[in-house]
RNA sequence: GGGCAGUUACCAGAGUGGCCAAAUGGGGCUGACUGUAACUCAGCUGUCUUUCGACUUCGGUGGUUCGAAUCCAUCACUGCCCA
């Protein structure tokens, strides 16, 4: 993997970049669609590329390792041949995962045994068989194991859990150095920041993880339960210390104006189930505000559903349609709206990007915050 | 013409003397959702009131009773069966 940090916004930290993968080359600032278990719910690989035009996308450790498992992964030659997508993938440790499905697991300085939430079985992963598992998924970047500390957490407990995430990633790197890519493509590994919202924790915390000298580096345990103010102060706090040649993942962030601000104060890389999910649940994002697509008040409204929008479903389906297919519980709803917010996902970052090199973003996004954010 | 069953909120449908403004589903309205156990979840859905609460309801009318959606009479309507 290599990055080329190509422009450096004059009055903020916020960057623009490429980064080259040997499964093709992303524009940074980026947006990557969640794809848990190989699929990035309701949308069609061509539709990936085609209506949406993401650049990489992500699946997860957890999901593929219990489902199909990895005897089918690795006959099937990897992740990318097994869904059909020959642009990058992200893979998430399953760090996600220990903290949303705490109820069922248990860390212990080995790893974390936790039980499958398809059939109870019970199961540990490591920092090592992590690494081993995202080799036979064939990610092009793959993530430590790390626990994901949640928000509330207090500064004991976030510290002896920033404490094993650093001690899993010391682990994780070393056998990810002694081990090679299974399928002809280089792959690469990211450590996390964690530390919850102490600044003491987060400075550690990011020395520790710049120290390791990652081709990448990433920010987690944000956005699970702090205030946002904090979110920020988190971000930026960080980023002063993280290197700035190496490109920046603000995991699991978030929404339109999360994703500005986090830009704003120099994140490369975003993810995100929101887009998808909101909209599966009648949640559309749109340059203009959002808009609840159950409302009744969309009932007789035949305008477009977004006449600025991204992509094709925008101009070719009425609001009163998306609406009926919703309240009908139509599948179309979940298609046309997965696509819709992804592609302006996709739009808001690349227009970002655009006026980082155009040199105005600092001017640009507090107008744009404000557009997007209104209620519709 | 005779017999039987039924009529409950937007719909379906429980409730068969007080704990009933009335279960449950559906439908409707409004929210929530941030490295996806999520086409999910929560609240509201007779009227008035911010709440407490008050008021009007269970086909119509008239009774019985301290008290009726629930018991009785009668009328209307619906379904099924027999002529």
């Amino acid at each position: 993997m290599k990055f080329d940090l190509q422009y450096i916004d004059p009055k903020s930290n916020a960057r623009a970049g490429l980064i080259t993968t040997d499964h093709g080359t992303i524009e940074t600032p980026i947006f990557m669609p969640v794809g848990t278990v190989g699929s990035v719910k309701a949308v069609h690989q061509r539709e990936l590329k085609e209506d949406i035009q993401a650049q990489i996308i992500l699946g997860n450790t957890y999901h593929l390792y219990l489902r199909p498992g990895m005897e089918i992964m690795e006959k099937a030659g990897g992740l990318h041949q097994f869904i059909g997508w020959d642009r990058p993938i992200l893979t998430d440790s399953g760090g996600f995962q220990v903290f949303s499905l705490s109820h069922r697991r248990k860390m212990e300085e080995e790893g974390v045994t936790f039980h499958s939430h398809i059939d109870g079985s019970k199961h540990l992963f490591t920092p090592e068989n992590v690494v081993e598992i995202q080799r036979t998924i064939g990610s092009d970047i793959m993530m430590a194991l790390d626990e994901c500390t949640p928000g509330d957490a207090d500064h004991n407990y976030a510290k002896s859990s920033m404490e094993l995430t650093h001690r899993w990633l010391a682990r994780g790197i070393k056998h990810f150095d002694e081990t090679e890519a299974k399928y002809g493509h280089s792959q690469t590994f990211f450590p996390i920041v964690q530390g919850c919202i102490y600044r003491d924790l987060r400075e550690k915390s990011a020395e520790f993880i710049a120290s390791q000298n990652r081709e990448g580096n990433a920010i987690g345990g944000l956005a699970v339960g702090e205030p946002t103010e904090k979110m920020y102060e988190m971000i930026e706090l960080v980023n002063t210390i993280l290197p700035k040649k190496k490109p920046r993942y603000l995991m699991g962030v978030g929404t339109p104006a999360n994703i500005l601000e986090g830009i704003e104060r120099g994140i490369d890389m975003f993810d995100c189930v929101m887009p998808t999910r909101n909209g599966r649940n009648g949640m559309l994002f749109t340059k203009n505000g959002i808009m609840n697509m159950r409302n009744k008040k969309w009932a007789d409204d035949f305008s477009c559903i977004d006449p600025d929008g991204a992509s094709d479903v925008d101009i070719l389906y009425s609001k009163a349609y998306l609406r009926h297919l919703f309240i009908a519980n139509e599948l179309l709803a979940l298609q046309i709206a997965s696509i819709h917010n992804l592609a302006f996902y996709l739009w808001l970052v690349k227009e970002a990007r655009k006026h980082i090199i155009s040199g105005d973003f600092s001017s640009w996004k507090p107008s744009m915050i404000k557009q997007i954010s209104q209620r519709l």
